[in-house]
DNA sequence: CTGCTATGTTGACGCGGACAACATGAGGAA
DNA sequence: TTCCTCATGTTGTCCGCGTCAACATAGCAG
């Protein structure tokens, strides 16, 4: 025990950073065992501790599946930033995160968890939106810290649900991701 | 015990047709609970039989909320039909079976079950895709009895993605139906 | 040093999925 | 009719999981 992370910053207590090793061990069985394996024991049992230390950090299973999901925003938001300011790039990484982390988009986006009881994970889904909005209202946003969707233009929404309908298709493994990618080309960018 | 049903078609053994009876009982509990509520054993009680009942007729929990998600296609389709020609009242009838039908919905789409495993299921949700298509495309399908989404063609397939996008922004509760619907009128029947 | 609090452990309870063995009743065969 | 057979339903059981409670320990504050 007390290995002590890479980046020794903190190494809080006992097992020095035990969340964020709950979390990676949540988001490693979530893809390579799919979201039923996702149990607090076995979270435990890979992150190398008792199968009730989870609760020090998540207080229910639900909660800790929201952390993992909250994360995967972060990194849906960091792959539409990353797109620039190019809406076809944008739908095109949406659509690459949707396959490369199939089993965490459907997490996020499953509705097994309500966002309303994870104000963690609202916001973070709602950054992630904005990441978009950016570029398809073509404005900057500022306020309203939280959980507002009517801060998102309705160019971006109707951007949103078409990429996301077929990212769901997709991830469904009901459409290739060839097909998924030429008829939102074709789509794209026009109103 | 025993009791007959309305219509006595059959009334087969013991209890007189045990599957429609779970099947109601688990759509019932979905509807007033929840997914995470519908267990073999809450349904079993439910339709009042012993809590192994199930098992003759379905072979896993997963097996029952396929057949329930099975029979929401079956509803979904049915209300498409009855849009008739009209793509934009197809689109207003898939948000309303998103708003109607919310927690079996989310089911049918939530992915928690795959599809591969459950043909029925696949069959039924491509059946209801196919309702979509006869108007989208134009044309009568016929052939490939199951499974290829191929028979679908792809402006059937792009009104899907943001009709269903929008039906997902709705059940999420992140967009009023109003919301979605006006933006759907707007976008609706155009390429 | 002493005690406080955050963190992790052990133990327990009840629920639910799944399997096995048994009971029962319907329908056909003799 | 009588008996056999199998589909259907029941009882009993096992194990894993979520969750609570009680306890142990480590680092920090005074």
């Amino acid at each position: 025990m007390k290995l002590a992370v890479s980046t020794s910053e903190k190494a809080p207590y006992h097992h020095g950073d035990l969340r964020r090793s709950l979390l990676d061990a949540a988001l490693g069985i979530l893809h390579r065992d799919g979201i039923g394996a996702v149990s607090l024991r076995e979270v435990a049992r890979v992150a190398g501790v008792s199968h009730n230390a989870p609760y020090r950090h998540f207080p229910s299973r639900d909660a800790l599946l929201a952390g993992v999901a909250a994360e995967g925003f972060g990194r849906l938001r960091a792959r539409l930033e990353a797109a620039g300011d190019d809406l076809a790039a944008m739908g095109e990484a949406y659509l690459a995160f949707a396959v490369a982390e199939r089993p965490c988009f459907l997490l996020m986006f499953g509705s097994s968890l309500c966002k309303a009881n994870f104000p963690d994970l609202a916001s973070a889904a709602l950054e992630a939106l904005r990441a978009l909005d950016r570029v398809a209202s073509g404005r900057a946003v500022s306020g309203g810290d939280a959980c507002e969707i009517r801060t998102i233009g309705p160019a971006t929404l109707r951007a949103w649900a078409i990429v996301h309908g077929f990212a769901h298709l997709v991830a469904d493994g009901q459409l290739s991701l060839e097909a998924a990618s030429r008829a939102l080309a074709a789509d794209g960018t026009a109103p």
